[in-house]
DNA sequence: CTTGAACCTCCAGTCGCTAGAGGAATTAGG
DNA sequence: CCTAATTCCTCTAGCGACTGGAGGTTCAAG
């Protein structure tokens, strides 16, 4: 497993291989060691740092927070409150933003419900859009 | 209503000034006339130009749909079968969001539920992040 | 030893803004 | 009419989180 060429590292971690590099130039992966000929050499440990970090994405968290996630597992006898805070927040912002979507949802199903289907003139889309009074008005 | 300030234009809209520029700069919004010492100069018609932009956006729609269903606006006669479609295709994709987000939602809270509030090396939070297999499992 | 795939660096672009520098115009008050 | 405060102007650069390309080098298989 170990002595991965990014390529590889890149197949088994399902994160593309220029992501692999902008993750090591902005500090998010521990720089590898090279090939005599300059290229990356991975390990199993950068491998499970990289699924880490795509696993947090896919969930949301900004590069930020899993940084500081990352942090707390070099020091695994703190407590995780800190952890646990970071998903928290991770969780409302999620819960904000799916009610917001929710919410444009709505508008954007009624938008569609109503078309006529005639000329542009009386589209319902382009009257929602032109009209934000049209949209408020039937909250 | 007609010859407004910019910042008069910002506060009637609801877009920040420098957002207004913005879009006048890549063609989202018309170029306005000029008092004689340059500064710009907007009527009612670039105030409802710019919201419908502004509605358009809190729907999520991408500037370049936008575009589209602007330019639809000034050939009134034409069938609103774009617009419809460029709608449709909006609401699919906030659907699509929304179930993603409610994913991420589900895990967020089996993380932050099983949390023991212990030290770092059990906490759920973390695990979960590290061992993508451990939420897989979980579905 | 050759060949072709994969690697390297560096730079630019994506989307939709947002912020700041440094200077000119406008407007309200006296 | 003059001043001072506010707003406006352009230009440039930055955000987050990548993505893509050019032009050149190294690696691994046969």
């Amino acid at each position: 497993m170990s002595d991965m060429s990014i390529g590889n590292l890149s197949r088994q971690s399902g994160v593309k291989v220029p992501t692999i590099r902008y993750y090591e130039s902005i500090g998010m992966l521990d720089t590898p060691p090279r090939s005599p000929g300059g290229q990356r050499r991975y390990s199993a440990g950068h491998l499970e740092q990289l699924r880490f970090i795509r696993h947090g994405r896919e969930l949301g968290f900004g590069l930020d927070d899993l940084r500081a996630l990352q942090d707390l597992t070099n020091r695994p006898h703190q407590s995780c409150e800190e952890a646990d805070a970071i998903a928290r927040k991770q969780l409302a912002d999620v819960e904000r933003r799916i009610a917001g979507l929710e919410a444009v949802r709505a508008e954007l199903e009624r938008m569609v419900e109503r078309c006529s289907h005639g000329v542009v003139d009386k589209c319902r889309v382009i009257q929602t859009l032109s009209d934000h009074a049209l949209c408020e008005g039937e909250h």
